[in-house]
DNA sequence: ACGCGACGCGCC
DNA sequence: AAAGGGCGCGTCGCGT
């Protein structure tokens, strides 16, 4: 098969191919390598490679050239900047922008017949040595640097990085394809990655994905021979997918797009150098303290576990008998219990302990909410050792390990579009989920010699959001009066004076009844807006199913412009299949257009009885297909419960009618709608409120570094002695893109040497 | 040995 | 009858 590319190897050579070869297989992920999976045959692997590459995309060979004559890519930059616009895409050693290497660069422009690869770093796998038919680094950024036409990237955030980090060349934006794709196909089930639009574009043809052809082949490997028409192909299709998209705008003559591509344009391209610098800033780490925390935390998952075996010994006789019956030896029971598998806790609860079904819907769950009822000493035990055991693995333990040795410091990859809501997503490791309870962890990240941390958050931020869609009067009142929100709620719903609904009297002093009050109001209130049943609202207060629907009632009667806001989202979902942000943010679901019920009639079914041509009779039969399935829904419609509901589906399958129930995952759309309108809206203001910062010049030049965003919070560096201004410059940027709303929105900063621990600044 | 889904749980 | 929105990650246990 193909041409052995190892064939004039000497034996030694090979070896080392191998070795090489070995460490890149290891980092990469592979998937469907149908090739490669059976055999470590080098010759073989590349050969796999080889053929892969020759079979699809010889044909792109005329539209590609690679190129290592520095006098060539002069003349083609000066061809990118007479066309004033240019597509460019790296190839690279893995997917860590700050560490992995650059292995070349592909460039496009339409006034050139070709798009073309440039070759940096690839390995001569017959030499094992530098390919010397490239380009050098130094050359090519030289080169670069001439280039004035506007870049087109699929997938900026990480090409920006590459070739700031790897070769030294800073560039701007100008349009990201895969931006534009995610924010004008948000919520359907469509992949953004350029293969796969471009494939959707082409409709004739597959386009292969990095790892379908390389696998763990890292790129420098591949001969540039090989190499450079996939790479090549990259800039090329980015080119025509922006084409596309230029096209797609161009066509929306009644502007149906304009709220999309506002935000295309107004928040997601400008925040993606933002983030870009956020992530190169990173965030210092405190290792020694790490240490410390980790052997404080060792001994109290130990002493914990401890406990947990101890409190096992009353069964220790219903143990062993169990692993007796249950395969000796094999029992998933294992000796010594792993005290961190579901399945064995599940075992003891529920066969040793038979401590009873505690959740119906997870009749053997093992989560801290059955364990908390259960209420025992091994319970007790264990939930220190999950506590526990999760900050020390996922925080104190992960954390360190995430540091950049180059930068003693964490950077994160902050994901502007990482949750279809329009929230940020944060990864490599998540700074968005770090323990705020517990007072040691937050600790670990500490400021800069000199500096301080400024923390600055919406305060409620989604409920003066919910105010400001739903218009309500109560809620305007409220929050324009400065009151406390959710006791003025409470008030409305229960006929009380607004003191009364207080956590605290006129005199500061404790009020529990208005606590109380407070307290149901905002649980149902924020309830009702994640589309929480009463049931749930009951479990979570502590109170009945019926007190829980009258205090949902209450709350609806007190805010109608909450209901308002609930029935509307839900309605212009049904109607249009999406739901918008304040500022034009698009979420698809596709799930609001389902039929409650799906009707299917099976092979054996009367259907099948139409495509007898002899017998006429079944044209009859035909006929009588949507009456049956009228039929059907006319009584799933007047069905109550789920009983009667399935046995009319049992009913309808035994004549070969299969009917899917989609009211489950139409209720999820539901609540969807609401939540996104409200999410959403709350991440279109962080966003521009992080724009506003950035463009902030004052803020720049007292030195202020924004490090992270945590969906509703700000938080950024700067010297100690200009913390103050900073912090009054930082709340003025956030509140502006507010500024015109109905309902007032506020901030709050705070100062701190470490996160989590205050400081009092000047 | 490794990929993957389920589970559980940290945050807003 | 039942249904909380949005994330990422560690562990387990299964499958290949």
């Amino acid at each position: 098969m193909g041409i052995g590319l190892f064939e004039n190897l000497s034996e030694a050579s090979q070896v080392e191919v191998k070795s090489v070869l070995k460490k890149t297989l290891t980092k990469r992920k592979a998937v469907d390598v149908s090739l490669m999976k059976k055999s470590t045959n080098i010759n073989t692997v590349m050969a796999g490679v080889q053929a892969l590459t020759h079979e699809h995309l010889s044909k792109y060979e005329a539209r590609c050239e690679f190129v290592t004559d520095p006098q060539r890519l002069r003349d083609y930059i000066e061809s990118i900047n007479t066309s004033g616009y240019y597509a460019i895409d790296t190839e690279t050693m893995g997917l860590n922008p700050m560490l992995d290497d650059i292995v070349g660069f592909s460039l496009y422009t339409p006034s050139e017949d070709k798009a073309i690869y440039v070759p940096l770093t690839h390995i001569d796998i017959k030499t094992l040595r530098h390919d010397v038919r490239q380009m050098s680094k130094a050359v090519a950024l030289e080169l670069l640097n001439e280039i004035s036409a506007k870049a087109v990237m699929h997938n900026c955030m990480f090409d920006l990085r590459v070739l700031k980090h790897q070769l030294g060349f800073n560039t701007k934006i100008y349009w990201d394809t895969m931006i534009f794709n995610k924010l004008f196909t948000n919520g359907k089930e469509v992949s953004s990655s350029l293969k796969n639009i471009y494939s959707a574009l082409k409709g004739d043809e597959q386009f292969l994905s990095f790892d379908k052809y390389f696998g763990k082949v890292t790129f420098n490997l591949v001969p540039i021979q090989h190499a450079y028409v996939y790479a090549s192909m990259d800039a090329l299709m980015t080119w025509e997918i922006y084409q596309h998209q230029l096209q797609l705008i161009e066509n929306d003559k009644s502007c149906d797009l304009a709220g999309i591509l506002s935000v295309y344009r107004n928040i997601e391209m400008p925040i993606c150098r933002i983030v870009i610098e956020m992530e190169d800033a990173g965030v210092g780490v405190d290792l020694e303290y790490c240490e410390q925390l980790r052997e404080v935390y060792q001994k109290k998952i130990e002493e914990a576990e401890a406990r947990a075996l101890a409190s096992l010994k009353p069964y220790e006789v219903e143990i062993n008998e169990y692993r007796l019956e249950h395969g000796g030896k094999k029992c998933k029971l294992s000796d010594p219990i792993k005290i961190n598998s579901p399945i064995q806790i599940a075992i003891l609860l529920y066969d040793i302990m038979k401590v009873g079904v505690i959740d119906n819907k997870t009749p053997r769950g093992t989560g801290a909410g059955i364990l908390e009822k259960v209420k025992n000493d091994f319970t007790r035990a264990l939930l220190d050792v999950r506590e526990n055991g999760k900050l020390l693995s996922t925080y104190i333990e992960a954390l360190p390990k995430q540091v950049n040795p180059n930068t003693n410091r964490i950077h994160t990859q902050f994901n502007p579009l990482g949750a279809v809501t329009g929230r940020f997503s944060s990864e490599s490791p998540n700074l968005q989920n770090i323990p705020s309870a517990n007072k040691d962890i937050r600790k670990i990240f500490k400021a800069r010699e000199g500096y301080c941390f400024i923390s600055c958050d919406y305060s409620s931020q989604e409920p003066r959001i919910v105010s400001q869609l739903s218009n309500d009067p109560i809620m305007i009142n409220a929050f324009t009066e400065g009151k406390d929100y959710y006791a003025t709620l409470g008030a409305a719903a229960y006929h009380k004076k607004y003191e009364e609904c207080r956590e605290t009297d006129a005199n500061g002093n404790p009020n529990p009844a208005g606590k109380k009050i407070r307290e149901r109001a905002k649980r149902c209130y924020l309830g009702l807006c994640y589309g929480m049943q009463a049931r749930k609202l009951g479990e979570t207060l502590g109170v009945t199913v019926e007190e829980a629907v009258d205090l949902r009632q209450r709350v609806l009667k007190a805010s109608p412009g909450l209901k308002m806001l609930l029935d509307d989202s839900v309605e212009f979902a049904r109607r249009y299949g999406y739901v918008e942000t304040i500022w034009g943010r698009r979420r698809y679901l596709p799930a609001m257009e389902l039929d409650m019920y799906e009707f299917t009639f099976l092979s054996n079914s009367t259907e099948a009885m139409i495509f007898d041509p002899i017998d006429f009779s079944t044209l009859e039969m035909y006929d009588k297909r949507d009456e049956i399935k009228e039929k059907y829904l006319k009584r799933l419609e007047n069905a109550r419960g789920f009983k009667q509901v399935s046995a009319i589906m049992g009913e309808a399958r035994a004549e070969g009618i299969s009917i899917k129930d989609n009211s489950g995952v139409i209720a999820e759309a539901e609540r969807q709608a609401i939540n996104t309108r409200v999410q959403g809206s709350a991440a279109d203001m962080t966003k521009l409120g992080m724009i506003n910062i950035y463009k902030n010049k004052e803020l720049r030049d007292l030195g202020f570094k924004m490090l992270l965003a945590v969906h509703d919070e700000l938080i950024g560096e700067c010297p100690i002695e200009n913390a103050k201004r900073c912090g009054e410059l930082m709340s003025e940027c956030m509140l502006a893109p507010v500024k015109d709303f109905v309902i007032p929105f506020k901030c709050d900063c705070e100062f701190m040497s470490r996160w989590g621990e205050r400081l009092d600044v000047a």
